[in-house]
DNA sequence: TCGCAACAATTGCAATTGCAATATTAGCAA
DNA sequence: TTGCTAATATTGCAATTGCAATTGTTGCGA
């Protein structure tokens, strides 16, 4: 009776895209463990790496997450001393994020630890199916 | 000079995946609202449709996770009369986990949200990078 | 049989997250 | 200028989640 329904979410797409993200997370925890970062401060150290400087709005916009995660992640990011929050130079309510020197030296590592999760995960696939996986994604990811 | 880090980062396979999951959870959200269910009750009930009769630790190996997310998921589910807890016929510990008769008519609306999600979500793709979406899925998928 | 380790399920408590408010500043229109 | 709305960032509090016990049960070996 249940047949059906057991096709339609054996193997679904969002099924195997969860199981796929958690083993993900899981693996780039354990990276990120031996830098002291977590999961919720990577992508916000990333976007600071990769763009400083920046507003804490500009880095929710590029990470599409409300304030208060950036706000957040900020606050865990600056008390290890890996960001800064300078004074804007027009607008004294907004900062301008930027990593501090200590940061920076964590971008080698971060950027070899995405690198290496991504081919890990991947691996089982040939070349070209890793292409076309990509390519895929990127048509359906917003 | 943090262009190589943007470009590892930048539609990385990790980023896009977090991001499609996102929008998918929303959507599924969305969708589960009417029936009165969430997210995290939602993978456990179709478990217990595709499967029941059974215990809850077989819930938690097919959906892979703790036990503790399938007891408090379970208790939801039971406080809206969705499923049973029988006792397990050869063992005083376990329980056996069926479906009620009102849980047994969400099948076919959460079968229909399940497929109409999945397919919006695919829908830029060709019917060609759909099959091989699943299938490079399921090769990666542990 | 007794004792003990493993198993099934639940729960207390701490950590994390999400929402809605708050404080402060900017810009703009009357 | 004044007053009002929007923007920026933060925070209080409630809801959710995760970890580490806890309860009750089973089976096994001494």
């Amino acid at each position: 009776m249940w047949d059906e329904t057991r096709n339609v979410r054996e193997n679904s797409f969002g099924r195997m895209l969860h199981r796929l993200v958690r083993h993900m997370d899981d693996r780039m925890t354990a990276g990120l463990e031996d830098m002291g970062l977590n999961l919720s401060e990577f992508p916000v150290m990333m976007t600071v790496l990769e763009r400083a400087p920046l507003t804490q709005v500009e880095i929710g916009k590029i990470y599409q997450r409300p304030a208060y995660v950036i706000s957040r992640a900020l606050d865990g990011l600056e008390q290890q001393g890996l960001i800064d929050r300078k004074p804007h130079p027009t607008s004294r309510r907004a900062h301008l994020i930027s990593p501090t020197k200590a940061g920076m030296t964590l971008a080698p590592c971060l950027h070899e630890l995405v690198k290496t999760c991504n081919a890990e995960t991947l691996a089982p696939l040939s070349v070209g199916e890793r292409d076309m996986m990509l390519r895929c994604l990127s048509k359906i990811v917003t």
